[in-house]
RNA sequence: GGAGGUGUCGCAUAGUGGCCUAGUGCGCCCGCCUGCUAAGCGGGUUGAGGGUAAUCCCCUCUCGCGGGUUCAAAUCCCGCCACCUCCGCCA
């Protein structure tokens, strides 16, 4: 939810907004109209109530029959604060309603446009040539094969398509990369968390997962439960109905959790591997603090990313995502992606995204400031998805004999192996 | 899953239909007093929304949440949620 205020006093802005999202600004209008009509029905209201309460005050006091006579107009005048509330009701709904329709205000600097308009912020790094080393790379379905790391047949025999067994050194290299994760945020100042996969409406409607990404969404309609997509969910949820001393701020935490996603929508593409998929496991940043400090902690969390993603020896681009692309939350994100040696281009690792107030304003979110209570800012941003980074480790340090050099950042995960060897 | 209990302004409590505009104590904040501190004295101290541009002021809502009964609900009735105790089941 956006800041009421600025709506009202600069609609234009949130119109400009939602044009260089590609939506339409005749929501913003719409809102406005509602706002305005839940204004006059708590006007009318509050006159009937205030009415009420003081008759109330002459029956309690009234006997015989001025009391029988007080009575009678009391019984009518309740009868019109009852349609007075519903009403009112009824109005406050509807405003509530438009207003979760309408997405963040996407930031100035956040390029026009839609998923292909992103801006290329930097490359780091240079792709490996193959050529250069004298051999033809291979994908991590079958490196992941000889390696014994990862079982895609088995995964669909028991669970179906976009599912996988991590078996021998690919689970260790998750275990590897989440130790691994943890102790960069921790050093960093993260307080690690290990959240529930599994929440209620409120926290999902909130981070605003239920907008355009409801379809990629898992429910469990008999208990009235959601799949995280993402630990973001839980976390923002956490100090939801909350209200945060200014000076306990920034609140960074860290979470290690799977990932449920349909992948509603993507039929056909990335159907190989372990690239997309229904369940992952993941490590994600986030933190809570002032809109003031978002775009400053926005910049560190990217930050973060890059030096995990440069501790991996991987090769890597850095996108400004394009308005469009934004999501119902983020007022900004920045995306790192990194090169896939056998599909020949930069794949998303990793994401971060500025929600300023928006999610605060849904789960009630706020800080206690000096000059009184306002919604924090909310910035998540991924640490390590778990497939992907095996992806693009394994295909970019695989050598000529099928095995994999180790990155040594990671090697003391991994039990000190500098190279994983091909079974049998 | 079953039985019972509890849920009031940060904490602890009072409040069994109208004088509750929710009292009191503690804590906290401001001031006074005071060699310093403590004590004492006075005032303030939930949050949301509306009137307003407004930190003043006025009003409405807020006693776990949602319904209902009533002219009137913290109080009576129903449903839900959370926590506690016990039973069952289970990794």
């Amino acid at each position: 939810m956006i800041d009421l205020r600025v709506l009202r006093q600069d609609p234009e802005l949130a119109r400009e907004a939602q044009r260089r999202r590609g939506a339409s600004p005749d929501l913003v209008d719409e809102i406005l109209a509602l706002d305005e009509t839940r204004r006059s029905s708590i006007v009318a209201f509050e006159g009937l109530r205030t009415q009420q309460k003081a008759m109330g005050k002459q029956v309690a006091q009234a006997k015989g029959d001025d009391k029988v006579a007080l009575l009678a107009q009391t019984k009518e005048l309740s009868q019109q604060v009852k349609a007075a509330e519903a009403a009112q009701v009824a109005a406050e709904a509807a405003f509530t309603d438009a207003m979760a329709l309408l997405p963040n205000l996407a930031a100035p600097e956040a390029p026009a446009g839609g998923e292909d308009d992103y801006v290329v912020l930097e490359h780091v790094g240079e792709p490996r040539d193959f050529a250069a080393d004298g051999f033809e790379p291979l994908d991590h379905v079958e490196l992941g094969k000889r390696l014994g790391a990862i079982d895609i047949e088995r995964g669909a025999k028991v669970s179906g398509a976009r599912f996988y067994y991590l078996t021998g050194v690919g689970a260790d290299l998750e275990l590897a990369l989440v130790m691994m994760a943890m102790d960069q945020a921790r050093a960093a100042g993260f307080t690690t968390m290990i959240p529930p996969a599994l929440v209620k409406p409120r926290a999902m409607e909130g981070t605003g997962f239920l907008g355009q990404a409801a379809g990629d969404v898992y429910r469990l309609p008999e208990e009235d439960f959601y799949l995280v997509g993402t630990s973001e969910v839980p976390l923002a949820a956490y100090h939801s109905d909350e209200i945060l001393d200014v000076e306990t701020l920034p609140r960074r935490y860290v979470a290690f959790s799977p990932c449920f996603r349909k992948e509603a929508g993507s039929y056909g593409k990335d159907t190989r591997g372990i690239f997309r998929v229904h369940w992952f496991d993941k490590v994600e940043m986030f933190t809570y603090t002032t809109l003031e400090e978002s775009f400053k902690e926005h910049e560190r969390l990217l930050g973060w990313e890059k030096e995990w993603l440069d501790k991996l020896g991987l090769a890597y681009r850095v996108i400004d995502t394009a308005a469009g692309d934004l999501g119902l939350s983020a007022q900004r994100k920045f995306d790192c992606e990194a090169w896939i040696p056998t599909q020949g281009r930069y794949r998303e690792l990793t994401s971060t995204s500025n929600c300023t107030e928006f999610q605060a304003r849904r789960l009630n979110i706020r800080g206690r400031f000096p000059d009184g209570i306002r919604p924090l800012a909310t910035l998540n941003g991924t640490l390590v998805a778990i497939p992907r980074t095996i992806v693009a480790i394994l295909e970019t340090h695989q050598q000529a004999d099928g095995s994999v050099r180790v990155p040594e950042a990671l090697q003391p995960y991994l039990q000190g192996r500098t190279t994983l060897e091909p079974i049998a």
